[in-house]
DNA sequence: AAAACACCCTGCCTGC
DNA sequence: TGCAGGCAGGGTGTTT
């Protein structure tokens, strides 16, 4: 499930093969995606036909694939199963490829998504997208600890589902959510407004977390792999996602991590370490 | 206005 | 051995 440290090593892969790179073709399955809706291939096409790639950029956890000047691009969202590779054109296509981009040159541009929860769009510009104004600021750039105590207040939400919300801080998912809680000795039901008194202890943790998965290149459950179909290193460094009932290491074993599950999604955490 | 929830999807895993 | 059912949870849209 590609967070913001999968679509990180993912960009970083990505840039170097697409920059300067032109687009002949655009391909799409007819098969719809997120929430069932089609893709919008002619604005694919009309926004990136002719042109070449400028550049390739992370926005929380969307992968902005810029295209020309002016700010127009394509915008690749991978949802929980989704994969963006470049592979020569000869080689065999993955199963549920979805969008293809044709390159000068012989290579394609490949996303493939066996759940189809991710989304490909056309933006001209690209900042004109609904999903991608309404994203809060990145927590590894432009955001500081009384900024983050600032967007907490008077937030009555658990402060896990502050976290997953896009729009108050974006790149964050289920399993670093877990993670930079545990490190910050954050119950995840705590009100996030009450919780805002240790906005420096969570910015700090969430920064670990995030930096440590980046330098491990992502977490591989299952579908996670990067541009070059490789998995991540990450998995082994959690410390309490995917581990109930295991001992808990930042208590050294006195208590053992507990797993709870509100709106159908687990929460792991240690009860000793992080209080209500 | 904020919070809660239903919805979209397929593959893997468990239990009978 | 096979098959049904549960689970995984991103973002969006609707309801409370």
């Amino acid at each position: 499930m590609p967070e913001l440290p999968e679509v990180e090593t993912i960009v970083r892969g990505l840039a170097p093969r697409l920059r300067g790179r032109r687009v002949t073709g655009v391909w799409w399955s007819g098969r719809p995606l997120h929430l069932a809706r089609p893709v919008d291939v002619e604005g694919l096409r009309a926004v990136s036909i002719g042109r070449a790639f400028a550049d390739v950029r992370r926005l929380g956890k969307y992968i902005l694939l810029e295209v020309g000047r002016g700010g127009a691009g394509v915008s690749v969202h991978l949802g929980m199963t989704g994969r963006l590779r470049v592979q020569a054109a000869g080689e065999a296509r993955a199963p549920h490829t979805h969008v293809v981009f044709t390159l000068a040159g012989g290579d394609e541009l490949r996303f493939a998504d066996a759940r189809r929860f991710g989304w490909v769009a056309a933006g001209d510009p690209l900042r004109a997208l609904p999903a991608l104004a309404e994203l809060g600021p990145d927590p590894l750039d432009g955001l500081d600890a009384a900024g983050l105590a600032a967007r907490m207040e008077g937030v009555r939400a658990p402060v896990k589902a502050f976290l997953l919300d896009q729009s108050r801080v974006a790149g964050i998912g289920n399993i670093y959510a877990c993670e930079a809680l545990h490190l910050a000795g954050i119950h995840p039901a705590t009100p996030a407004g009450r919780a805002r008194g240790r906005a420096a202890a969570l910015l700090d943790g969430v920064r670990t977390v995030l930096e440590g998965a980046i330098a491990r290149r992502g977490t591989t459950l299952r579908d996670y792999v990067d541009a070059d179909g490789m998995g991540g290193d990450n998995f082994s460094a959690l410390l309490v996602y995917g581990r109930e009932g295991e001992p808990c290491p930042r208590c050294g074993g006195k208590a053992k991590v507990k797993r709870s599950v509100d709106g159908g999604r687990s929460t792991f955490f240690c009860g000793r370490c992080q209080k209500r």
